[in-house]
DNA sequence: GTCTATATGATGATAGAC
DNA sequence: GTCTATCATCATATAGAC
């Protein structure tokens, strides 16, 4: 790995464990292995470096979500197979850490990957779950886009929850509580 | 105001604004109108004054969804009215966004009162859920502590998605998305 | 490309006068 | 109780040698 590819990982993982407020180009240098001419060398500060990790980070996270949304089976299933996927909870989610980010959420030039990220992910649930509806497999009263909005909420929200009690419990239970709400919207399939 | 009240003032906004890593004595004290003697004098240092002010914040926010959830009415209108009560979406949840700082989440006394107030949350919506299934309002298959949890997750979630947008509609959606989900598990009353 | 100075301001606190 | 030094360390760079 070259000295750049090691500077963005470091910032990749001091991202997700201590923030873009908490990180320092210090301990990125350090982690990283590089002295500070070689960041500045490759980077043109912080910003910048950070907005390389993020983008990298959030076409991570989409390319693993679409595996689950794409795989065949019904929209149920794979809506499920998405949250039950598993996950190190207590590590929070890399991208949806850093909403919580003063600097980042007020600087559009970063907020923008990790908005893009959460809009394509809640489109492409709700065209999972429009096209279960349109099958016939979920209830046609179901709300495609709100529905999705709530799962992806729960996943986000669940994280909250779990490191609030450092454990993962409330993250499986808010997972098995929307699941179960979602069930009882699938369509009983009629026997052969 | 006192001046140690004017300090956890100072380090309530604060800490919900930037959290605690982004958060300096100095700023607080510039915001109290204080000296840093001041400040040194009624707490030992930056954890005690952010303790005090976890605390303050804690209580308040228990204090208010009480009121929701004691109100007259259905469950799933207790629950509903909880969910859509007027917020500062943008701003973010004040307690939440504590479990993405790593030296809170880290610091178990000062984790607590984030765990404390969590956990009575969704204790308290579980109850609700409870005694609306008890009552023959809710579906009996619900599952009320899962369920709890997937509310509390929501809305947690729905401000990370609002904060991502730099908008309050995904927020919105996401509260319109598991009350869609709850709504069709309300047992339908007989009419008269 | 990488390294070692060097610099300015912030951070988180202590000491002691008033 | 409040204020003003004072302090060691960190944050975020820039400059220039190698």
């Amino acid at each position: 790995m070259s000295t750049s590819e090691r500077l963005i990982e470091s910032t990749r993982e001091l991202l997700w464990e201590r923030g873009y407020v908490g990180t320092s180009p210090k301990a990125i240098q350090q982690r990283a292995g590089a002295g500070q001419g070689s960041m500045y060398h490759h980077f043109t500060g912080k910003p910048d470096l950070a907005l390389t990790a993020i983008r990298v980070t959030a076409q991570e996270m989409r390319d693993r979500a679409e595996e689950e949304l794409s795989a065949p089976g019904t929209a149920f299933e794979r809506v499920s197979a998405y949250l039950r996927r598993g996950r190190d909870v207590l590590r929070g989610c890399p991208i949806g850490r850093l909403t919580q980010d003063p600097d980042v959420v007020a600087d559009p030039a970063l907020r923008r990957p990790v908005d893009e990220t959460f809009a394509w992910l809640r489109d492409r649930l709700a065209d999972v779950l429009a096209e279960g509806r349109d099958r016939g497999e979920l209830d046609a009263a179901l709300d495609p886009v709100a529905t999705a909005s709530a799962v992806v909420a729960v996943l986000q929200g669940g994280y909250v929850l779990a490191r609030a009690a450092g454990s993962a419990e409330p993250f499986e239970q808010a997972v098995d509580g929307v699941l179960g709400l979602l069930a009882a919207r699938v369509v009983p399939t009629p026997s052969p």
